[in-house]
DNA sequence: CGCGGGTTTGATGATGCTCAAGCCCGGTGG
DNA sequence: CCACCGGGCTTGAGCATCATCAAACCCGCG
């Protein structure tokens, strides 16, 4: 059954379980999708009407300038949320691009259904605030690594916090998303190799 | 009376307005402190016990690497939170240095409070959610200037964003937490004023 | 008047980008 | 089964951006 990792993650980040009534709302409210390899849960100018929970596979969140310039903001497997934040609680327009990097199976879920969540399920009100929490302390470090370190440094910290990325993405989208070109990840493996 | 500013915030992020019982609570739970210019807030290795509120001041959050190289993660002002996230929630010890670049009046809490705080008022409870949201709002989007962007933009979207943070802040500060250096900061801004 | 911190300016060099070509490898069709 | 794509990665050369180092400058203050 497709929520069954959704629920083992709710009460992995909480101290309550869930009971047999709370699995059912949360049934409910997080419609299932499957999802192939490219296609697009959010595309710029949309508003993004859910957030995913991503039970199998992977994404990517990145902008695209005119000159078709991608820069990836965020990637995404198993157990990781991917959405836009501001246009998901704003309603507002998504300058952002979503899409899946493999064959996925998602949960989705709107605002207003997260909202009811939050309200009527502890577990689920205490798993947004850890959320929080842990995506607040992680952004602060990604900032710092992002402005403080070189291409080698920032290549090395993101091998060593999230290993299963390197695996997973192409390089030229690891490449973006540390902010650096692909000739560049590209140089900087081969040195680190002979270390 | 110092609390004042705190109230109304708090009513600001909020739907609830504080009854005087709910204000007392919160004037007994934040201790005023006056700090002048230079007085560190926490250094490198403590524990971040306090999470201070901005009265009157300003302030700034940075590393320092052993070449005594300065990066600077986060500046405040009037209005704005100062304290090291990572090190309040999980009590381990800082990388940070926080340290008041104004005299300045803050309201600071422990950890233990701001929970009791939060269980207890609902105002507290919206504020805290309200402020986790803009923060990753907001640490999405310097994430993606830091990897996208060059210089000059980083510094015009930082003029724009926060006018007030050119103004207060010295600019070799303003240069540190951009990422570049003051030299360069100082030929972007010529460069710019003639345009 | 002279000191000192922050900013500016100049010269030089490193880091990393761009463009272009070659390479590797898995997939496809003859 | 092999030749031929084609996409992603690698490699190289030249160049832009930005850091570094050093000196001059500006201005408020003792």
């Amino acid at each position: 059954m497709l929520h069954e990792p959704l629920f083992a993650y709710i009460e992995s980040k909480s101290s309550h379980m869930l009971t047999d009534y709370e699995k059912e709302r949360i049934q409910t409210a997080f419609k299932t999708r499957h999802l192939r390899k490219r296609q697009y849960l959010l595309q710029e100018g949309d508003v993004c009407r859910y957030m995913a929970f991503i039970v199998k596979g992977a994404g990517r969140m990145y902008t695209m300038k005119e000159n078709s310039q991608e820069t990836i903001v965020r990637l995404a497997v198993e157990s990781w949320w991917l959405g836009d934040y501001e246009s998901y609680n704003l309603y507002s327009p998504s300058i952002y691009y979503i899409e899946m990097t493999e064959d996925s199976d998602v949960l989705l879920v709107t605002h207003e259904s997260m909202q009811d969540l939050v309200a009527a399920v502890p577990a689920i009100d205490e798993m947004v605030r850890e959320i929080d929490r842990r995506g607040a302390i992680a952004t602060q470090k990604r900032i710092h690594a992002a402005i403080s370190l070189d291409a080698e440094e920032r290549y090395e910290l993101l091998a060593k916090t999230y290993p299963e990325f390197i695996r997973r993405f192409p390089q030229s989208m690891i490449a973006s998303y540390l902010g650096i070109s692909p000739e560049t990840l590209s140089r900087v493996r081969k040195k680190t190799l002979y270390k």
